[in-house]
DNA sequence: ATTATCTATAGATCTATAGATAATGC
DNA sequence: ATTATCTATAGATCTATAGATAATGC
């Protein structure tokens, strides 16, 4: 019954896999230690030996979706194709694999002081590919306009998905994406 | 012990505020139905006899803070006073009494499709108030900008309590308050 | 007599720990 | 012998209910 080191390893990866995607749809608070192990395939027991206490996890899992994102494919691409992928149904209707800000924000805020420095770093990075975009199509770097577009993007897609009218859901996503691209 | 009529109509409101209150500070699921009990000066087990369930309550309460927030002063004068209230540091420290969507955003976000029709209709109402400034202002309503400029303020008003730099926060909210403000 | 509230508790669920198990790794 | 996982459970906490209490309201 006892893996290798190697599985052991693998193991605890899927935790940490599975605890991101678990708590960015259903909130941390939402999702106990046990749900996190059964979706992992373990026992809830076993638990401990890998982390210190679910905050320990949380801290662990959030932190690696955050520096997974500013690494995707989409932030490589122009800030169009980046509107493009982050305003669309497919991440509305995907939180689990998508934006942890936008999934968790106001969660993420009731965390104590010291523990929101890696959400703090990844909006920094946000914040910097805004003005990367700016500077490659030929203008000078704009900072209020960097963080105001972060913020509009965070906010459209948080709005999205809590309307309940799919029509207005859809409207809020397009607006924002194009009102961001018609303005470079 | 037993509380007159009119008491017991003043208790039950007392229920809806503490609710409110500590559902926006601290997140739905966090507080428990004692808490709040509790917080009106009441004992848990009474929580019954003025509410079906928790998530009775939950709506009851949120629906009225929404309501209450677009009747507010706030509301009637220009949108630069509203931005200057919205975006203000106050706002962000006071999230207990503050707008309901930054405070539980994607956590109403979870809630079933039939129970999201009052932030919708409230979202709305945002939106709709945009489009009256805009046309205060001289102009033409433009939709697009109004949705772009509600997602900005929710936005950043989330991002400014997520983040543990006092300096980086403040600046996002001014960000936003002046981009807005200044294309008028 | 009615009823708003209180006391007490049942039943779930959740975090965390303790001790057993059994296969790996020295 | 070490250790990752499992079984079992302790201890909190949370939603909800049942029955008692005591003052209001007919």
């Amino acid at each position: 019954m006892r893996p290798t080191k190697e599985q052991a390893k693998e193991n605890r990866q899927r935790i940490l896999d599975t605890a991101a995607k678990l708590f960015r749809e259903n909130g941390i608070h939402a999702v106990g230690v046990d749900a996190v192990m059964t979706g992992a395939g373990l026992t809830h027991g076993g638990f401990y030996g890998h982390f210190k206490s679910k905050s320990d996890l949380a801290g662990q899992a959030l932190t690696h979706a955050m520096v997974d994102m500013l690494k995707a494919d989409a932030l490589s691409g122009s800030l169009e194709d980046f509107a493009k992928s982050y305003l669309s149904p497919a991440h509305r209707e995907a939180a689990g694999a998508g934006c942890t800000v936008a999934a968790l924000g106001p969660e993420l805020a009731r965390l104590p002081d010291t523990e929101r420095g890696p959400v703090t770093e990844h909006i920094r990075g946000l914040i910097a590919h805004m003005e990367n975009w700016q500077m490659e199509d030929g203008g000078e770097p704009d900072r209020e306009r960097a963080i105001t577009d972060v913020a509009s993007f965070v906010g459209a897609l948080v709005l999205s998905r809590v309307v309940n009218d799919p029509a207005l859901s859809d409207e809020i996503l397009e607006s924002v994406r194009e009102r961001v691209s018609g303005k470079a």
